[in-house]
DNA sequence: GTCTATAACTCGATAGAC
DNA sequence: GTCTATCGAGTTATAGAC
């Protein structure tokens, strides 16, 4: 995994707010160089192209996504609690009037370099095991009903997240996502 | 409902193509210049600002799909069968490399008017008010289980239909979105 | 590593002729 | 209704001093 000086991981997290907020095309490094301090041709410097930042933005929010993913499962030994973590997590998002970062960028996709676009398959395939794994989890501790289909579930579970996102954040609305979720956690709860 | 003419319709034609492929800060009026064959400044004739033309975009859309869904309702008289074809419509526009346009501005909505905002959101409620009819209608003709709670039933089957577009377009795998919605209308029948 | 200065380009938008 | 011409601002990116 690559290494950061201070600078370039504020440049990082301001870029990084902006996607969730804006999308990536909607932000210039002028708004960065406002945001942290610093000039927009010593941004070149850490990241030579647009495309670059993206890529680099990109990893380290899968890197550090993987961590908090790992934090989680380590905390929370039951199955089905952690798919409720999870889903909470989204839901402060949406009530931030942020988006899922790499959400964002797929939406964007075809503006992005192909390194990018593997990275966010990297990033859904990810956050699909996980959840897999939180399901299969659940039914050895029968807290979730064996008669569900793991692959399934997993991968409707994660479009639920996404779709749901979208649809709560246009409405200004969290508990619209709070709402969907809950009833997908009773749908799988045994 | 506004009517245009045929070079404010192929203007927007062409820039809903833009919007559902690369999105709405993708394009430019260059673009619909050169794929219209009309000059900038006669674009700006029909549609003074940007915003002006998302509004329109946005409005024309919904009227277009509120017919659509109209037809599909008339043609298909199964509760469930008329949720697959709205299931089989979106993997035709995931195939399509293209995305749903009112999800695609969802995602963009911080930099569109209220105007647009509020439109998206009435076509969000639009669609998930045909799938709950689709639902119930369903449940009358026991094609669909009487014990799902029609009113998540919609909103979960909505969202995961948008999310699951959105990582399907990633991964440039329309079947991905074939297989969770076909999933999906397993769980719903009876 | 950070700066000033600037190139080269694109953007949305307007004025005014026809 | 469509054009030419143009403005002013914003964009990514680079050269070169410190």
């Amino acid at each position: 995994m690559k290494e950061f000086n201070d600078t370039a991981n504020q440049l990082l997290d301001a870029a990084e707010r902006y996607t969730q907020m804006h999308g990536f095309n909607a932000f210039s490094y002028k708004d960065l160089q406002e945001q942290v301090g610093v000039k927009t041709s010593s941004i070149h410097y850490y990241f030579p192209t647009k495309q670059d930042l993206a890529l680099s933005m990109t990893e380290r929010y899968i890197e550090r996504f993987r961590v908090n993913l790992q934090a989680i499962a380590q905390e929370q030994s039951g199955g089905l609690k952690r798919l409720e973590y999870l889903a909470k997590l989204y839901v402060d998002v949406v009530s931030k009037q942020k988006f899922c970062m790499c959400g964002m960028l797929a939406s964007d996709m075809l503006s992005l370099s192909n390194a990018v676009t593997v990275k966010l398959c990297e990033f859904f395939q990810l956050l699909e095991d996980w959840i897999a794994e939180a399901i299969e989890l659940g039914k050895k501790q029968k807290t979730i009903k064996t008669s569900v289909n793991t692959t399934w579930a997993a991968s409707s579970f994660l479009a639920v997240l996404e779709g749901g996102m979208l649809i709560a954040r246009t409405q200004n609305r969290p508990d619209y996502l709070e709402n969907i979720m809950q009833g997908t956690l009773d749908e799988l709860s045994v």
